[in-house]
DNA sequence: ATTTATATACTAAAAATTTAGTAGATAAAT
DNA sequence: ATTTATCTACTAAATTTTTAGTATATAAAT
């Protein structure tokens, strides 16, 4: 999977939310000031090169339809960052995220619940 | 905090290994093909200009030492990965992870202790 | 003292990324 | 049918990032 650069990224995050767009569906999810027409058209043309989307004939435009989901992009780039910033253990990043309170009791009790479910799915 | 480009990264990434470097050390600590002396310097210097390190004069040449932890830049792209790919959510990320066996049963067990320890402390 | 090695500052070319314009095609409105 | 609006393909300027060369200074070695 490749990465995506940061323009890249807004527009994926924007389609992630509508699944399929055209360019100007797009443009009108941008907070504003809106970039050019033209210019999400360049990057979602380069989503599509990527893989990153499929580029579909609609009527007189194209849809831009998810390919990568979000889920996916983000176990990839979650995995980076355990890797590099981690020494490739998660619970040292939820040991971080633990500390100086960064986290409610809800989200630890989740955490819990969670790690409990899977060790018993595992057995 | 300012974002790092990808050469900054892995400049960092040895810097924070060796803590206090000059630029010929962290040549040589680059994985081959090793980029140039004058590449890793300018790399450095940059990293002075944001923040990341500071530029101390040691006999003919500088010492760049570590200014920013790796700790601390951890938690910063960390929690924008929460932010922009887990709805904010951490124990959305376990539960991501913890999915498909992406952890191990010591990983969920650790997580477990560590939520628990921090609950308790907030008691 | 002259050569050799090492380091830095400065500069700049190369590559990647971002942004958007122009020309042309197609459809919609009058 | 002509004007108007919309969309795409193609191109390219602007910016950022990456890479490294050249000139110069300083120290070490002979």
């Amino acid at each position: 999977m490749k990465e995506l650069t940061k323009a890249e990224e807004q527009v994926m995050q924007i389609l992630w939310e509508l699944k399929k767009a055209n360019v100007r569906e797009v443009v009108s999810n941008f907070p504003d000031p809106k970039p050019a027409y033209t210019t999400v058209a360049t990057v979602m043309n380069a989503l599509e090169k990527k893989g990153f989307a499929d580029k579909i004939p609609a009527g007189k435009s194209h849809l831009f339809a998810v390919k990568i989901s979000k889920e996916d992009y983000s176990g990839f780039k979650a995995g980076a960052l355990v890797k590099n910033y981690f020494n490739g253990s998660f619970s040292r990043m939820a040991s971080f995220f633990a500390k100086d309170n960064k986290l409610s009791i809800q989200e630890l009790e989740e955490m819990i619940k969670i790690a409990k479910e899977q060790i018993e799915k595992e057995k």
